[in-house]
DNA sequence: ACAATATATGTACAGGTGAGCATATGTAAT
DNA sequence: ATTACATATGCTCACCTGTACATATATTGT
């Protein structure tokens, strides 16, 4: 009938389509690369913090009080998005002011926002 | 300098800029939302279905072969990306071929390669 | 030098998470 | 009905992760 058929276990139509996937599949690097890039967005504090940024640049103890949560906290999260690049940084006196390092950051905020947005309760 | 001095923990110029990032933040269960959508996207395992799902449907043990991983962990991961609604599936005798659900699905996973290829190595 | 404030970091721990094993369910063939 | 195969699920466990507490570092003012 559509001609995938064919016994999956052991050998067959499935080992052809199978082929040329893995000819097309990204390289294991890259894809653990980007799999940590999400895995930075997916934390709903790292999340917020990122979402306040696009907002406006802004200093520590202010994120901690945007998000209610110890400074300690904070900082650690802000290590982790500077280490991966997504936040940087400038210092003026004691303050430390953080923003979006990269325009593709907050595409992704917004790409990832409309689509949790869109299906929520409805559907199928 | 900037207008942005002011004593940080106790009052001033910086209330007003919190005030004004407040209103405009999403709502946390939104936040949350998009989190567990970034989260989902952020394990190597399920990245590597999604990816390759976005070349071609495929079935199961497909794709336990492609990733080399057991048939039991990718049943279960596919049951997170169903949930999500990032995948969904055909079953066509004993098989179940699975694709990915939205067009969507496919934007987000390149613009997370795209990122995350760039800014490896180098830069700063 | 000392005090005060802002931020960073080391450590510990509770809670979460992915993988495998065993097994259940569903489907087709004999 | 029985067997064989494909997939799903309950359970367990080793590992990871985010937070708070305590403390270190840095900067400014007195």
């Amino acid at each position: 009938m559509s001609g995938l058929e064919g016994n999956c276990e052991v050998h067959n139509p499935h080992d052809e389509l199978c082929d040329r996937i893995a000819e097309k599949l990204p390289e294991e690097s890259q894809i653990a690369r980007a799999a940590e890039l999400f895995k930075v967005f997916g934390d709903p504090t790292r999340l917020k913090i990122l979402t306040l940024l696009s907002i406006s640049e802004c200093c520590v103890c202010d994120i901690a009080k945007l998000i209610d949560l110890s400074q300690s906290a904070v900082s650690h999260q802000l290590r982790i998005l500077r280490q991966t690049r997504l936040v940087k940084y400038r210092k003026q006196g004691k303050e430390a002011f953080y923003s979006l390092d990269d325009e593709h950051v907050s595409e992704i905020l917004s790409l990832g926002f409309e689509h949790a947005g869109e299906e929520q309760g409805g559907g199928r």
